[in-house]
DNA sequence: TCCAGCACTCACTAGAGTGGAGTGCCAGAC
DNA sequence: GTCTGGCACTCCACTCTAGTGAGTGCTGGA
């Protein structure tokens, strides 16, 4: 992960220069550029996205907020530029957005924030004929936030660290192995083998099982204790304290939530450059990164973390979406959506918006 | 998955013109071509390989079995190329495989078919520190072959289909909800989650999970009947009554094997054109797909599928390795790799098959 | 404060010229 | 016959040189 983001809080600067002169053209001027500024900057983020060709000011002389002359545009254009808004790749180029350009189009600008009809009915129809397990259905969750804004997307299950266990099970597997099977409170299956000693039998596995059930019963994996009462049967007490060992392992490899990468694909349709591509995979391709990435921008607070802002290196040239996922005000799963900087920021933070609260729900239903 | 392969199997001619003037070179001159030009084609698809450029008469003089001069050289590579083995970019280039030049150097040379020392420590390593559950081990299998081979990595989990359930059991999650968990004689564990009837208590449930082991116990998952005894509670029967649907629900999940791919990123590196990144990564997307390619490839008898021959379109600049992994003699698993035809045939035959061989030892291991 | 006009910049494209890697062919040597 | 050195030829890749056009910054006037 590297150093930790660098976040930059003072985007907005504090001078509320609101110009409402021009108010009859809806134009969402706010906080720190006049509201004239505020329509072109808008306008050329919203074509550069589209385009993805730097912009001209003729390009943007007809945009709702804009009426004035495009030498007009190119003076504010360029005022944009000395705010570092907005970067020429050279002199006599359009326009592109720099990532602080693309933050205030997110926390001031970027218009509509519902899903289109065609996308909320996708997500209708998803969620109604969702069904089978849990992870199942986060895997096509990513699939279909992929489609719903073609970026690719991650979904990040929910945690079972504080679920209780609710059913521990011992089973025989054949020689000399068996394995514990445990069932936690939100649905949740765990398993892993143990080696078990030359002399048990099934009595013996009946027994352990019996003995491991009443121990680990009722708490968090990460809270069962590490000895069991013994039973004056050494066969059966080796068989528990394996048991007891596997438990462990189990609450200790929880700690990696499962993580499931949807439309990795469009990384690739994103970039031309395909080195940028192959190390965005490589990024990807590691999952604890990528979770503890998420985690790190839910906990600085943002929803969108552009370029930079996240500290990731190879992501210099993305952006990242996250939603967290709630079941009755707790905090479920993650979302992200991870794009280029130039992503489509409006419909990427709907679709997520969306998304997230319709699994939350779901989740909700099944926990319930 | 289109039409059905395309496999030329006339690839290699019917006429044996060993010449084995030059066998104090050690050149593997085969079937179809005389020994210099086969020597040529090998160095030809060996540089290539490496070096991803056209490769001319000059660069292949000093190959070993090819001590002739670079006018020699020469009318041997239009020779070559009249049938079919070697094509031109343009006139005046130098001269690349064509798919029917690397199937010749994948079945008649190719050189050494051992990994290297460095590679079978990695896998020695790997497989001396693998833990955990199967899945896990299959997953970072697939990381490990990418490592070696620097292609695209894919392992097929084995097949459950056939696997006796070992054991069946009712877990309540609470309101309304339980859980089917089964264990198979395998190790394989499933869950099902089920709808409760509003007067199921803890008896009624321990009665049905007691009647739905016996119903199920012994058998396949595919063979469990749909009909099993009433036991006169009608609660207890409508659980029972669910629980064999969960049970069929879970029997019909089970015909997608589980597939695992590491290193798609180096489909990235392998290509320069991003556009044809993209349309391999769609490809990886789809596990069907691939799970049901590889079979197809596997059931056409080859281990090697070049180009066109998988009849995959947006793969038609791929080649895919295929291995099965076999426990005891029975094919449990398969191993896959991806890489632009182009790719290092030798190694990645080399690595599939010690990495398979270790796979399927340890699978044995667990299964005995 | 805004705007029309103007000079300027510079990526992009097309065309011409050049060097070099590579070919095919042929006459002569072995 | 088979192989080879030599030669003419091809054509890509690269460089150089305009020419074009989208876009800019600046300025003086409304």
């Amino acid at each position: 992960m590297g150093r930790p983001p660098a976040l930059d809080i003072s985007l907005v600067s504090p001078m509320p220069t609101v110009d409402d002169r021009r108010s009859d053209n809806a134009t969402p001027g706010d906080a720190g550029l006049d509201a004239r500024k505020a329509a072109i900057l808008n306008a050329v983020v919203t074509e550069y996205i589209g385009s993805a060709q730097p912009v001209g000011s003729q390009h943007v002389v007809d945009a709702p907020g804009v009426s004035v002359s495009s030498a007009t545009v190119r003076s504010d254009m360029a005022a944009l530029e000395r705010d570092g808004y907005l970067i020429q790749p050279h002199t006599s180029a359009g326009r592109i957005p720099t990532d602080k350009g693309y933050r205030f189009f997110v926390d001031h600008l970027g218009g509509t924030r519902s899903l289109d009809p065609g996308g909320r009915h996708q997500v209708r129809q998803f969620f109604d004929h969702a069904h089978g397990e849990i992870e199942q259905m986060l895997e096509r969750t990513s699939g279909l936030l992929a489609d719903l804004t073609d970026c690719t997307a991650m979904v990040v299950g929910p945690s079972h660290e504080s679920a209780a266990v609710r059913s521990v099970q011992l089973v025989g597997l054949g020689h000399r192995l068996a394995l514990v099977v445990v069932v936690l409170a939100d649905g949740a299956v765990r398993k892993q083998s143990i080696e078990l000693p030359e002399d048990a039998d099934e009595a013996a596995l009946a027994e352990a099982g019996g003995r491991l059930a009443a121990h680990a019963l009722g708490a968090p994996l990460a809270q069962v204790g590490s000895a069991a009462a013994p039973s004056g049967n050494p066969t059966v007490d080796s068989v528990v304290t394996s048991g007891v060992a596997a438990l462990h392992t189990l609450s200790g490899s929880d700690g990696g939530d499962q993580l499931f990468v949807g439309g990795s694909s469009r990384m690739a349709a994103a970039f031309d450059a395909v080195e940028t591509v192959r190390s965005v995979l490589t990024i990807l391709e590691q999952q604890l990164v990528v979770v503890s990435l998420l985690r790190d921008i839910l906990d600085t607070g943002l929803t969108v973390a552009i370029g930079t802002e996240h500290g990731v290196e190879p992501l210099a040239s993305c952006a990242i979406v996250v939603m967290p996922v709630s079941v009755d005000g707790v905090e479920a799963g993650t979302i992200g959506l991870l794009g280029p900087t130039r992503m489509n920021y409006p419909l990427a933070l709907a679709a997520a918006r969306v998304v997230g609260d319709r699994l939350g729900q779901r989740l909700g239903e099944v926990a319930r």
